[in-house]
Parts: structure tokens; sequence; C-alpha cells
DNA sequence: TCTGGGGTCCTAGGACCC
DNA sequence: TCTGGGGTCCTAGGACCC
């Protein structure tokens, strides 16, 4: 058997640790540039605050009725995190725990000591919150679509399942996907949903699980959609992975605060934004041999969708793979005087690193050149110093001072658990 | 008039996830 | 006036090869 654990309201929850009054009381937090609402507490779901929805639309309802409103901080919640996922390292072992997301995870039950699942599951969830501060709900059952499945079902209901459900009969698969509507189900995004329910009538997931293997890979993704149905019927096919593997693609992008004109401040974000990405390389030790920009200009036409329309993208493939700040600092600037266009406003721009390899430079070796080990140690000067005291004190001069594009965050709590400064106090 | 059959690699774009 | 920031996998189609 395989669980997913799954943080209740994440971020709501890691603010409200270090402010006990709004227990119970309605909280938000924001995206970055505080534009959209990424989470929200029971008590703000309840009032009607739509997730994902822009803050100001639902500024005057939060308002009203008096919601405390985060900025997002990474610090704190990346913090918290781990804490939540070594917790289950140490009560399964390391190897039967796969880091899905920020705030969920599979685990492998198999071999776990104790037959009542529900039994497990509660401690599971029990000694998360002992040890953290963190409420999390618990899916458990014989494939990861349906772990999720339940995970819903015991979220919908904390009071009757104690946020945990366990799926382990087939009586109770059925009875669990007849109560789940199709949009809920793992896999089917928005374009799905509507193609299954306006198109072939299929409203549940139970209905879903009829269908048969050959639809799914017809109309549902090709191998993507037999997985899907195959899951959903109780035969495992998504196995637990290896969390070690890297990643293939490393990015940074940002909307900016307010929009940018000057060629100059965009060399400074993409410059900034490398910088970001490069550390993120680094931490895997790998290099890159592809670097990517791409700005957004803002919308003239508020008639065009918002998003998709006007990104303006290129890339440049290195002679080699690198994962020195400075030298992928110098193709990203060099793309900007490329994509930009004098006289246009631009409201976001990123940084993409792909072909993506093992850092041959790790190794400092006798017979790279002098430099290159040189190098090597400047990089992880930085990175130990910028990790150690606070974030950037030390950085490329391309990344500017002035920051006038920076995003906007007014509403940010202390980084409680990771600054020296911010620490949380008892007095 | 009639124009094969396979394979590989790469890229762009679509769908999904949190 | 104001709409986030990451990622993944898969497929189709083009370029190229023999």
């Amino acid at each position: 058997m395989k669980a997913i654990v799954d943080c209740n309201n994440f971020y709501c929850s890691c603010e409200r640790l270090f402010l006990p009054h709004l227990e119970k009381k309605p909280v938000v937090v924001l995206s970055n540039n505080d534009g959209c609402i990424i989470s929200r507490s029971d008590e703000a779901k309840k009032l009607g605050v739509a997730m994902a929805g822009p803050y100001f639309q639902a500024k005057p309802l939060i308002e009203k009725h008096n919601v405390a409103t985060f900025s997002s901080n990474y610090n704190l919640y990346g913090d918290l995190s781990w804490r939540v996922m070594e917790t289950l390292r140490i009560m399964l072992g390391k190897e039967n725990v796969e880091v899905y997301s920020v705030d969920e995870c599979f685990l492998n039950l198999d071999g776990f000591p104790g037959n009542d699942m529900y039994e497990t599951g509660l401690k599971i969830r029990e000694t998360v919150e002992c040890w953290t501060g963190i409420r999390v709900s618990v899916g458990i059952a014989p494939t990861k679509v349906l772990c999720k499945a339940a995970n819903h079902l015991a979220k919908k209901n904390k009071e009757a399942t104690q946020c945990v459900v366990v799926l382990d009969t087939s009586e109770k698969i059925t009875d669990a996907l007849k109560k789940t509507p199709v949009d809920d189900v793992w896999g089917v995004g928005r374009k799905y949903a509507v193609k299954l329910k306006y198109g072939w009538n299929v409203h549940t997931a139970f209905e879903l699980s009829k269908l048969s293997p050959e639809f799914g890979h017809k109309f549902l993704g090709g191998v993507v959609g037999v997985r899907l149905i195959k899951e959903l019927r109780g035969e495992p096919v998504l196995d637990m992975e290896n969390e070690l593997v890297n990643k293939k693609m490393i990015a940074t992008t940002r909307m900016f605060g307010n929009p940018v004109g000057n060629i100059a401040d965009i060399k400074e974000a993409v410059a900034t934004y490398t910088s970001r990405a490069a550390e993120k390389l680094r931490r895997q030790y790998s290099a890159a041999k592809v670097v990517s920009v791409f700005v957004v200009t803002k919308e003239q036409d508020h008639l065009l969708n918002f998003n998709r329309h006007g990104t303006i993208s290129s890339f440049t493939t290195l002679p080699a793979a690198t994962s020195f700040t400075n030298e992928l600092i110098k193709p990203a600037v060099e793309l900007v005087d490329q994509l930009y266009d004098e006289g246009q406003l631009y409201k976001k721009a990123g940084v993409m690193l792909s072909g993506i390899v093992p850092d041959s430079s790790i190794q400092a070796n006798l017979f790279a050149p002098e430099t290159t080990n040189c190098g090597r140690k400047l990089m992880e000067m930085i990175d130990n110093i910028n990790f150690s005291q606070r974030d950037d004190i030390l950085k490329f001069a391309a990344s500017g001072t002035t920051r006038d594009w920076k995003m906007r965050q007014e509403l940010r709590s202390p980084r409680y658990t990771t600054r020296w400064e911010e620490l949380f106090e008892v007095h």
C-alpha cells in the first residue's frame, strides 16, 4: 500500500504557526508580487475567497471580513516543509518517502509495522503535527491516483475522517470513486474535464474508471491516459520515484513590480535571475549548456488573454556546459539586446537553463586549467556566504543595485526560522 | 503517369501538476 | 490601475540519414 501525506492549507498553516491568534480565523497568502491568492484557510474558503484569483478582485471581500493577508514567505515555507518531510523520513526510512511538492509526499507503507492502515494513518498525522505543528491529511490506497482521491475525501470531511481515509477494499474504492467528481481526479485538468463531461457524459471518477484504456490512449493524452485509467482501477502503474534525480530544466522568472521600459533595468533583472538560477544549478552539482531568456510585454489590448500573449524568447547554446554565474550572465544579457524593443513596456522576464549535465568542474582536477578550479572555488565561496549571511550580500555587478523592477511584497511575515535577526522570540 | 520504408534526433507546443 | 512561479511528460512534425 501507498500513502500520500498532504499539508492542510500549507502556506496559511505556516503563517499561523507563529501567530496563534489567527487559529480559526480566515487567512490568505498571496503569490509573488502580491498578484494572486495561492493559499486559503478553511475559514477564508468559506467566505468565498477564490483560489488563484487576483488579489485586487478579492480585496473588498478580504477587507470586509478582516481576513489576515500575507505576501509569500518562501524561506519560512521551505524550512517548515523540510521539517515535515524529515519527520516522515525518520518514521518510515528515507527510501520510503518521495517528496512530491513543497507540501506533499508519497509514502511506501509496505513493511511499516501494524496491520490497521487507519491506525497507521492516524499515527503519521499525529506525529507530524506534534513534531512540527503542521496539520496534514493522509490518503492510503494501492495506487498513487487512488491515494490522491482518498486524500481529497479526507480533506473534505475533516471531522468525520480525522483527516485519514483508507481505500483498501474494492467496495471502499468504488464508493470513493462514486463520490469523486471527474474534475477532482489527479491527472484530469481543465481541458480533459470539459471533454469528459460534455463530450462523453462522464461525471465521476467511477465512470472514468469504467472506460477502456484504449479510450484513455485515444482521448486523454496517449500513454498518460492509459496509466490514469489503470491506476483508478487499482492497478499500480506509477511507482515510487527516486528523488535524487536532478532537474532537467531550471528557471527563474518574475513579474516586475511595475512595468519597465528601460533596457538597463531589464538587463539587471535578467542578470539577477541568472544568478539565482545558477545557484540552483550548483546546488544539484550540474552545469547547463543552454541559456534561454524571455520577456513579456505589457498588454496594450486588454481584450487579449493575459497570459501567453506578448512573450518573446530566444536562447543561446554555449560551447560548453558551465555552472559559473559570470559565464551564464554574459549570454543572458546579450539575449536581452536581441529581444528588447525600444519604446515597449515589459511586465515580466525570465531565464531558463537547460541542456543540464553533471558539473565536470566539481572535482577540481589536476588537468583542468587553473582558472576552472579557481572559478569553482569562487562560486562555492559566494554560495556559502550568501547562504549563511543574507541573500545577495555578494553579487555580480551586472545585477545592479537599484532594483526599480523588484517585485512587490508588502505583507511578508518575518523569516522566523531561517534568519537570526528575525528569529521568533518568546518573552 | 508512376516517386519507399525505415530510423533517429530535435523542437515546439499541449496537457498536466503544485 | 492591479492576474505567480516553478516544474514534468508526451506527442507531432520536420530535418536528416541510409
